[in-house]
DNA sequence: CTTGACCTTCCTGTCGCTGGAAACTTTATG
DNA sequence: CATAAAGTTTCCAGCGACAGGAAGGTCAAG
């Protein structure tokens, strides 16, 4: 199976199946005029790499993944720290923007949004009024 | 005053500083011997862009920003605008990571996590298993 | 035989810095 | 006064995870 059809396939662009194998996530084989060859497994792989990275993994997070994936006397222990890890990282994350979120909804609100010039968001990036 | 006051000043480091002159956010003076020299003037700048970036605007917006900022007959609603995107946008992104930290939850949730190789995370990369 | 759709590699750009090297000046210490 | 340490300058490279595009080879259809 040529790169496109891969790509159709996985879901995910013939430039990046590309970049997965530059830094070395997949190995396809080539034809005789040079042309990547999909076997089923590394289609399989790639299906995974594109879920994987739906959910927000690093590539190197990918890359544990997909040994574990393909160890099968892996410890489930394992995978389990990395998705919990992740997860921590995302719950980092939101609080932040929630706090950003916040911040700004107080200030958009305060704002009349009109065409003079007084606006409470400029102040307060101006810093204490103080 | 010179870079590492100004850096301590406005809580940006002075690599940053620098960064942000290159790309024309500030234009300090330059001393006799090359050192660049900091007016009140560049140090308000500087603090509106640490505030500006801190609330997650990007450069671009935060040039834009500075220049409203600058600009004593600007409309409010300019800035205003600018904030609503920015909001929407952390809107976005939450409700985003929001939607993985509940796959994410679910998944670290049901796998056991212990030495077996069975595992609901890996089950699920994997695709649907049907 | 030509057209057009593939495929290949290689290089550049994204965003917002951060780190480091090499060379200068200034300040502090012996 | 000499030297060492600290601060400054410029420039260049790298991060993550690709995306865009150029130049050229290959293949299937009409």
């Amino acid at each position: 199976m040529n790169i496109s059809d891969a790509a159709q396939d996985s879901g995910l662009p013939a430039k990046t199946i590309r970049y997965y194998e530059e830094i070395g996530l997949v190995h396809p084989g080539r034809l005789a005029n040079g042309y990547r060859d999909y076997s089923d497994q590394d289609l399989h792989k790639l299906r995974f790499l594109q879920r994987s990275r739906g959910l927000g993994f690093s590539i190197e997070d990918c890359r544990t993944l997909l040994s574990l994936y393909e160890d099968h006397n892996r410890a489930s222990a394992d995978v389990r720290q990395i998705a919990k890890a992740h997860l921590d990282d995302i719950d980092r994350k939101i609080a932040e923007l929630k706090s950003l979120q916040t911040t700004l909804r107080h200030l958009v609100h305060q704002c009349h949004g009109d065409d003079r010039p007084d606006c409470p968001i400029i102040e307060d990036l101006a810093g204490p009024s103080a």
